[in-house]
DNA sequence: AAGCTTTCCAACCGCTTTGTA
DNA sequence: TTACAAAGCGGTTGGAAAGCT
């Protein structure tokens, strides 16, 4: 496997960016044969380019191809870059095939530049797709799960009606959370309280639970489905690692994510901050049992210490 | 308004993989 | 089987645009 000898490295080839009279050239020429473009290298000579033929493939499947889409990444692109970056890492080519119109290019700059910062704002890592460890978490939740954890409280203990004031303050309060600076725990007691509120009022999103976990929320009307999400993901994967890239792997991350609706779109405009369902599901307990359940109790006692 | 910093993305570089003689 | 050419791929860079002081 030798290394190719590439017509870059020729003195007098022009690089850089590209003219529109340099795009024209190159596109009429693929036109004229059809689309085949035949021979990379053989290319510029026949298209009149100053070019290696390299730098002509680039432009031409970054940018000319007629079937390229451009404009914004959606929600729902972006939801599925992101569940199948968690079990193909930086594969981006393969992830590319599963998003119509983009580029590797496009959706690895996309990746660098959007998503990656916005996982970290969650305290997310964006190459393990876990939580930061507190001292790298920038969630800020401390004052937020105390007043959101009292709350919780009163409706479980019946002293607060649930209605439209508990949903107002959930996300007033999730919004905080989101955007600010604290610890694991205080995160932790904030989404623990924010789920049981969630699956306590009946009206806030009928007939589906909600569930919360650290880095992620998640909306989903079926948990067996989404344990297959997670087992295909956490099991068979590991990002970095190529044991998931044994058998067709982008298929089956494909299929998974676009049969299993994430967080679908329009459920909850909240949950089109919060990715995938990437970590192990972290299932609450309700403040119902608060008499019995140390983890309610130790949370507010966590809670109320801040 | 000017200068500095940050963000974004097209394009490049060089290594790996694939095809073929 | 080996060697080489060509294509594919992911990391990185450079510079324009936007934002900030």
């Amino acid at each position: 496997m030798g290394r190719s000898p590439c017509c870059c490295h020729d003195a007098g080839v022009k690089k850089g960016p590209w003219t529109e009279e340099e795009d024209k050239a190159l596109v009429e020429h693929i036109q004229k044969r059809g689309g085949n473009v035949g021979s990379w290298r053989g290319l510029p000579k026949a298209a009149g380019l100053n070019r290696c033929g390299k730098s002509c493939r680039l432009r031409w499947t970054n940018y000319l191809r007629p079937d390229i889409k451009r404009g914004n990444f959606s929600d729902e692109e972006e939801r599925l870059i992101i569940t199948l970056h968690a079990g193909l890492g930086n594969k981006w080519s393969t992830i590319a095939t599963h998003l119509e119109g983009r580029t590797d290019n496009e959706i690895k700059n996309y990746w660098n530049t959007h998503i990656r910062k916005k996982l970290l704002r969650m305290g997310v890592d964006p190459v393990t797709h876990q939580q930061l460890p507190p001292d790298q978490t920038n969630h800020d939740v401390n004052g937020a799960a105390a007043a959101l954890l009292w709350a919780a409280a009163a409706v479980s203990l019946g002293g607060l009606d649930t209605g439209a004031l508990m949903q107002a303050q959930l996300l007033q309060q999730l919004l905080q959370a989101i955007g600010s600076n604290n610890s694991t725990t205080g995160l932790i007691a904030n989404l623990a309280a924010a789920n049981t509120v969630l699956n306590s009022s009946s009206s806030f999103v009928p007939n589906q639970m909600n569930y919360l976990q650290t880095g992620y929320l998640c909306n989903n009307s079926n948990l067996s489905e989404q344990h297959v999400v997670q087992q295909q993901l956490t099991n068979d994967t590991s990002p970095g690692t190529s044991s998931f890239a044994a058998a067709e792997p982008a298929d089956q991350l494909c299929n998974t994510a676009a049969s299993y609706d994430v967080a679908p779109a329009g459920d909850w405009s909240l949950t089109q901050e919060f990715g995938g369902l990437l970590e192990p599901m972290m299932e609450l307990p309700g403040l119902c049992s608060l008499e019995g359940d140390s983890f309610w109790k130790d949370i507010l006692e966590d809670s109320y210490r801040l």
